[in-house]
DNA sequence: TAATTAAGTCAATATGGCTGACCTTAATTC
DNA sequence: GAATTAAGGTCAGCCATATTGACTTAATTA
C-alpha cells in the first residue's frame, strides 16, 4: 500500500490516527459484549445465540438462509444454536404460505424478554455514548462505520433523525 | 430503564437509531475481521493470534500481564497462542532486567513483516472510510467509540490531529 | 525468611466455528 | 408427469479458542 504518512494526506489518515481508530473497535465492541455475555451466561447460551435472537427478533419471520447472509456463518453452525433456541421456545418457527420449504423465524414472549433484556443493555452504551458526544458526533460515527462496512451490508435507510447538518 | 423514545430524548436516543448503532458495530467488526482472517488462514494461524501480534508490535517489550489485561483473557488461553507465536519465531521475549521474573514480548522481523500485512488491510479499510466521511466525522466517531469503551480503557492521549473544528 | 508476584503448566470442559455427506420436501423446469 | 433444483435439516467429526482449577518455579519485596 502507499505510504500513510505522505505529506499529502490529512493528517486524520496518519498511521497512529489509523491504528487508533482500529483499537478503539477492538475495545469498543469487546466491552459493548460483554453485559450481554453475563446476562447469556445465566440461560447457559451463548453470543451466538444472543446473535440470532437480536436478528430474528429485528427482522420477523426471517428466513434461516437470510440469517445465514447476516451472520456469515454456515448452515450448520446455525442449526445447532437454532435448534436449541427451538428446543427452548425462545423462537417459534412457521413455514412460509407462500413457500413451505421456507420457515419464518419469529420471537415468542420468552424470547422477546431475553432479547429485550440483552439489548437493553447495549442500548443503554449507546444512549450514554450518544448523550455525551452529541449529535454532530453520532452523525460521523454513523458516517464512519458505514464506511467501514462492505458496501452490500450498509445500511439502506438514512434516518431522518440524524439529519443535523447540512452537509451536501 | 426509562422509555426510549420518551418524548424530551433527543431524536438520536430513539430505539431505532440506537439498534442501527448497534448493528452498525456488529457488521463493521464482522467485516474488519475478514481480511485478516484470510491471512491468518496461510499461515495457519487465527485471529487470537493476530490479536497477540497487533498488540505486541503496538507496545513493544509489553508483558504477559500487561497483554492479558488488554486482550481480557486468561494466561491459560494466551499461553497456547503466544507458544506457537514463539515457537515459530514471530514473537521474541527477553527477561526484563529490572525484574526479571517478567518477560518482555517484541516482533521479530518476520512477525513485523506479518502484523504489517495483517494491519495495513485494516488501515486501508479505515484510511478509505475516514477519507470519504471526513476530519469531522472522524472526531465524532472517535468521540462515539471513546464513549462506548469502559472508562478505564479509553485511549489517554488526544491526538492533536484531529482538532479540525472549534468545538469546546 | 516469608509472602507475593509473574509466568508457565497440566488437565478437563465448553462454545462456536468448520467440512463433508446425506436426506427430505417442495418448487420449478423440461 | 418426471427430472432437476432449492431450501432446509441432520449426523459425524474436527479444530480453535475460550473457560476453571490446581499446581510449580523463579524472582522480588516486605
Amino acid at each position: 500500500m502507499a505510504d500513510l504518512n505522505s505529506s499529502i494526506d490529512p493528517q486524520f489518515l496518519r498511521e497512529e490516527d489509523l491504528r487508533q481508530g482500529i483499537e478503539l473497535l477492538f475495545y469498543a465492541y469487546r466491552d459493548f459484549t460483554g453485559e450481554p455475555d453475563a446476562i447469556l451466561d445465566k440461560h447457559d447460551l451463548g453470543r451466538a445465540h444472543h446473535r440470532v435472537i437480536y436478528f430474528v427478533g429485528r427482522n420477523p419471520g426471517i428466513t434461516v438462509t437470510e440469517l445465514l447472509e447476516i451472520l456469515r456463518i454456515t448452515k450448520q453452525s446455525l442449526s445447532r444454536v437454532l435448534g436449541h433456541l427451538l428446543e427452548q421456545d425462545f423462537i417459534n418457527q412457521r413455514a412460509d404460505p407462500a413457500d413451505r420449504r421456507r420457515k419464518q423465524l419469529t420471537l415468542s414472549e420468552k424470547g422477546k424478554a431475553l432479547e429485550h433484556a440483552l439489548t437493553s443493555t447495549q442500548m443503554d452504551r449507546f444512549a450514554r455514548a450518544y448523550r455525551e458526544a452529541g449529535a454532530e458526533a453520532v452523525e460521523g460515527f454513523r458516517r464512519v462505520l458505514i464506511g467501514i462496512v462492505e458496501p452490500e451490508d450498509r445500511p439502506r435507510v438514512r434516518p431522518a433523525t440524524v439529519r443535523t447538518s447540512n452537509r451536501r
